[in-house]
DNA sequence: TATGAATGAGTCTTCATTCAT
DNA sequence: TATGAATGAAGACTCATTCAT
């Protein structure tokens, strides 16, 4: 709302920063918490580390957020919804075969998500999805059908283009879900600590992936 | 209904009750923790809780784990670590096609431990690595790097049977791997939330997995 | 009485009542745990029942004293190193001779220190030392060296003026220190049992140690 | 009572282990306390720790000690009455100067007791006289009333021989307790800390105190 | 709104003491 | 007597939450 004044015609003074700063508070915190719940989990973070790196005092956190629970809540909220942009919008007008689309999803995942902060979100998601019904609910509604159902669109489109065989849909999307889904949480946990010599390379893991998704490990018969 | 058995004849000496109890007591509470600490998650499980469970107090608990840390450790230690060496036989002696090594691989997999509460410590340990360091790398140690020589030993010997393409065995494990850790995931967050509508069958999971591992969604060629 | 001083006219602002428990907080406390400290010693003393005593609640006590200890060397601070600056003023223009100086010395010492809970604190850091080895080190730095400094110098004095024989200052300093610390700890210990017949008058006691220090045991020669 | 059987004429075979130890453990358990009452004092005392170094178990502790405190007090009970051997004696048949039998006074005292681990007793008492009343009261009739009588009588001599002045001698006893104790004292406390550099020398302290204690501070008027 | 001092319920951990064997 | 497993009361410390200013 406030988005019409700023985008004002050359307007020469800009906002009171306090005023702006007050108007950015609530994002500012989120953005904080964002980070250090992703970085430490639920429990092991103070609301007064939040509130620190939002550069507020703890009292004004609760002014927004009545508990530390319902922090929690808004972060992943406000974070799930940016999961999905226009990217429905993009895949209608994708042009080349089911394999290249596969690739392309799996790939763009990636950067927009699993390479951003959101993939924090999935990984806290997963890990406190139990303590947390209602955002375990929300997220299957506004994250994993969705999502599942552009993944089914590919697919489907592949199988009934005769590109991929007949397959139980259903249970096929996961075959694309489970590597990302994994790769996330990897780098969030495992993948994280400096100690762990394996890491993962996200950029070859897709692209094995995808290979093996496409044409299995079996080698050809005659070839 | 083992009482029978216990008390069969020619015992030589039933052990002293308080001793049985004695020797038992680690396991009773090991036993405890992992159910409280896969329903609840680390922070949320108060260690009284978990001697209780027990059917001991408190201060028996820290007899025997000097630390709530040393406890979730001894918990992972004994239901993760403890699975391995038994596995490493079973394969060596497998007989069969490398696909169904793979295929068998993975049910077991799910079977000793994706279907036990051991799935639910994979889960918290993805979940804390990054706050217990020194668990993420001994399960780097203990559980990573044999499990994925173990699968990579499949693949290998897939590859060199012809039976699979030449692969980049480092990343084709993790072919493996993700879907297997995924669906342990899934099962311990989302998956055991009731209101979620979009519940996975393992079984069917797996075996679209495994289908797919092997011959890729990619109709064939000249079929 | 600075009462008055305080509500004096064209007082610019009264500071709130909050600030003003905010800034007597420390200073509450410390008292609080001076008392309670000396009465039932370090580790007999609750840390609530401190925070009590000081009208505030556990927690508070925290807020300014991040551990039992930590206020235990705010305690020893504030009642024993604080009070060094002050006397080594005092005793830089004392006029007379060098026996009055010790003697006033004595009786400074044990008024502005024996005579105070701060006794109590002597008597605890001897009592406790080598639990608090850092305490010990610092009490020697902060405490001892200043104070034996200052004795050597009185009796340095007198040895120059040739009031006093010459002395190992090194050792004759002991002869000073050793009654005082003695007197303080005897108050604390037996001394503070009722049951205790043999009860010590600290004035008499002093007058006594500086009469032998200065003349000795022995009668005069020639008398 | 075993005592007669265990100066049984050249018995040929030593009395069982078992048995000797069975009558030696509250001796040692005595002994084992005392050390760690001294060391680490009587609240950072774990009475499993005294069990230990005894070389049994906890509960046996409990079987001759009903509790910690009665530990305690009967370490120092034990040791008190040790404390005063045959030095009444000693100095009834003391020939020779009052200024050199206090002399001999001291530096016997320290020999025997303060350089023994009595003097850890002496500490120990006087660091927790308060906690501990009835100790008290039992170290004044057992330890310090004698004493002081002893030494009493000794500073009686010197004046009624004409060799010292006319004395207070109820204060002048303190003289020679303060700086015995002091020593002892430090020597315990402020004297165990490694860290600390300005130790005391015992021989030259109490040379240099017996010293002003006869003589004085203060240069003689003629010479 | 914003602050940050204050709170106190909650948690881990210790350790003297008990007691079945 | 001796053991040592078990107990549970007690205490230090944390941190989400409140509230007077």
């Amino acid at each position: 709302m406030s988005a019409l004044q700023e985008t004002a015609l050359q307007r020469p003074e800009p906002p009171h920063k306090r005023e702006r700063r007050k108007q950015a508070r609530p994002g500012e915190l989120l953005d904080a918490a964002l980070c250090l719940f992703v970085e430490k989990g639920f429990a092991a973070t103070r609301v007064e580390e939040v509130a620190l790196h939002a550069g507020v005092s703890k009292g004004t956190l609760f002014l927004y957020f009545p508990t530390k629970e319902d922090l929690f809540k808004a972060v992943v909220h406000e974070n799930i919804v940016k999961l999905f942009p226009a990217w429905n919008e993009e895949f209608k007008s994708f042009v080349g075969s089911s394999g290249d689309m596969l690739r392309f999803a799996m790939v763009t995942w990636w950067n927009q998500m699993g390479n951003t902060p959101a993939s924090g979100i999935v990984k806290l998601v997963m890990s406190e999805a139990k303590n947390f019904p209602d955002i375990a609910v929300f997220y299957q509604e506004e994250v994993i059908r969705p999502g599942h159902g552009l993944l089914r669109q590919i697919l489907a489109r592949g199988v009934s283009s005769g590109e991929f065989r007949a397959l139980d849909l259903d249970q096929a999307v996961y075959t694309v879900v489970a590597p990302m889904i994994f790769l996330m949480m990897w780098k969030h946990s495992i993948g994280a600590c400096a100690a762990t010599s394996d890491i993962v390379d996200p950029e070859r893991f897709i692209h094995t992936q995808v290979d093996v998704l496409l044409h299995g490990l079996t080698a050809s018969p005659t070839l």
